[in-house]
RNA sequence: GGGCCGUUAGCUCAACUGGUAGAGCAGGAGACUCUUAAUCUCAAGGUUGAAGGUUCGAGUCCUUCACGGCCCA
């Protein structure tokens, strides 16, 4: 058993006075840094520079007297040669004997190999962790999907790819933070716990507060807590954070995912979308993006209806209620579940037949009041509201629009939902009196919108699952 | 929810129409002072996802289940 074995060596360094498990090792540097002050070093060069670096040892190529070690920390490899002459016989012996996986700190002056691998030839070394379970295969890394997700330790230590990946995606965050605090929006934090859940078209995630003795949900959006932040006069806010729904998984859906919602006052629609487009080309700028997409600004911009006439020949506004749209698209051939509310039928109209075709950023304006309860009635289009979705790689990862300020309406609207509950729709949204009371308290035109920030990285990444950018996702 | 594919050593993968489960890497012993998937020698490593069934005999065929992947709804 390889266990058996490493802890058996475990055994054996603790009875030669080693400690398997020290403390601290101060003063590491990355590995990235040596390579960039000595990678224009000539094949053989030597220098007298020392450096300290730290991380898991990954390969081993002995060669009796000496040997070829390659350490890889956060910033990537390094080699280390070891040598009997330089370390003496005990602590080369040590330092070859280590298991692949353990965690090192090394000691060394940089060199250039004769085939031309900067390479720290070690002087002096120290155990920082022993491993007892052996990591996965060195050339092939780890690739069963389920352990990839499972045990992401085991995935970022095996694969450059994923280390690389979630570093990115941490960039990508970062550079959205920059962006808005460079405008002057103000980072916030809202409840996750919340006695009644809005912002969104989902089944929440219920618990309990066991001292108040009452059910809690898990937020569904962040939405209706930024508004009533607005209405106290903070003009420019926004929040990055996780939602949950509790909805099935998918290549695209994960049941807590990271959303980033802004909202600004005096600002409309039009507004945010012409900030989308500028944060994420800015965002891409900053990563280095190089993908297929065209991010640069502007974006297309077409109607909800045209969309939909264009995919399928049905002009939705024409056939205002149910009944009428699942005749009118049984006529172009398209079979609608006919115990769906009409929002829901155009809903499915978008998804199926328009949003796949969208791979250049394109947003999808000027929705049906029936679909947005939260949004501003159009200035001049009847029926409408000032909303828009923006999709890119034929997936939605934005949706925003001219926020409703009229308490009255706001009120009519949560009245409409309540129809569409006693319809069977279980995902419309609840009736929010502290959100109204907030409106009438009055909230200023303003501007908002949510980005779903796991689909950007996706779409940044060039990744097809949610699950590959989330570091733990959801598996049964 | 439906269809298809997958699950074999720690990891990556083999095993023909059913006939003694193999290899590389990792791990063990040894050789080797510029290798980089180092090389060479030797030995070891398995409840083939689970449970049933068919058969003289099942990794392989059948049924059910679990988990995952892809596609569809």
């Amino acid at each position: 058993m390889p266990d058996d074995d490493r802890r058996a060596k475990l055994e054996r360094l603790r009875e030669q006075g080693v400690d398997p498990f020290p403390h601290a090792f101060p003063g590491v540097q990355p590995s990235a840094s040596v390579h960039a002050a000595h990678d224009d070093l000539e094949d053989g060069g030597e220098t007298d520079v020392d450096y300290r670096v730290a991380g898991r040892l990954a390969a081993r190529r002995g060669h009796g007297g000496s040997a070829f070690l390659d350490v890889v920390d956060r910033s990537g490899r390094i080699q280390i040669q070891a040598r009997r002459d330089v370390l003496g016989e005990e602590p080369f012996d040590r330092l070859v004997s280590l298991d692949l996986g353990d965690i090192v700190g090394i000691d060394g002056t940089a060199f250039s190999s004769r085939r031309g691998e900067l390479t720290l030839r070690a002087t002096d070394w120290t155990l920082l962790a022993k491993s007892l379970a052996p990591p996965p295969d060195k050339f092939h890394g780890l690739e069963d999907t389920e352990t990839r997700y499972r045990r992401r330790e085991l995935d970022l230590i095996a694969n450059e790819e994923t280390r690389e990946l979630f570093i990115l995606r941490s960039r990508v965050v970062a550079a959205v933070r920059r962006w808005l605090d460079d405008r002057g929006f103000l980072e916030v934090e809202t409840p996750v716990l919340q006695p009644l859940y809005g912002g969104g078209h989902a089944r929440p995630f219920t618990t309990h507060h066991n001292s108040l003795g009452r059910d809690l949900y898990l937020r569904i959006a962040t939405e209706l807590y930024l508004k009533r932040l607005i209405v106290g006069g903070l003009e420019r806010v926004y929040e990055i954070g996780k939602d949950f729904r509790n909805e099935g998984l998918s290549p695209k859906h994960n049941p807590e995912f990271t959303v980033l919602e802004f909202y600004e006052a005096y600002a409309d629609y039009v507004d945010i979308a012409t900030k989308l487009e500028e944060l994420v080309s800015f965002v891409a700028a900053e990563i280095g993006y190089g993908g297929e997409i065209d991010f640069s600004p502007p974006w297309r911009r077409v109607s909800l209806r045209d969309a939909i006439e264009e995919a399928t020949g049905v002009d939705v506004l024409a056939h205002r209620d149910r009944d009428a749209l699942v005749t009118a698209a049984a006529q172009r051939g398209i079979d609608l579940a006919p115990g769906d509310t009409w929002p829901q039928l155009v809903d499915e109209l978008l998804s199926k037949h328009v949003e796949r075709e969208l791979h250049d950023p394109t947003f999808i304006v000027d929705y049906p009041v029936e679909l947005s309860p939260l949004a501003k009635t159009h200035r001049s289009q009847p029926g409408l509201v000032e909303r828009f979705e923006c999709f890119a790689g034929g997936m939605e990862f934005a949706n925003a629009f001219t926020e409703l300020n009229d308490p009255d309406e706001q009120r009519a609207r949560f009245e409409e939902q309540r129809r569409y509950t006693a319809e069977g729709d279980d995902q419309a949204q609840p009736y929010d009196e502290d959100f109204v009371r907030a409106l009438e308290q009055g909230m200023p035109p303003t501007g908002g919108i949510g980005v779903g920030i796991d689909r950007l990285v996706m779409l940044l990444s060039g990744r097809r699952s949610i699950r590959e950018v989330v570091l733990f996702p959801a598996m049964r």
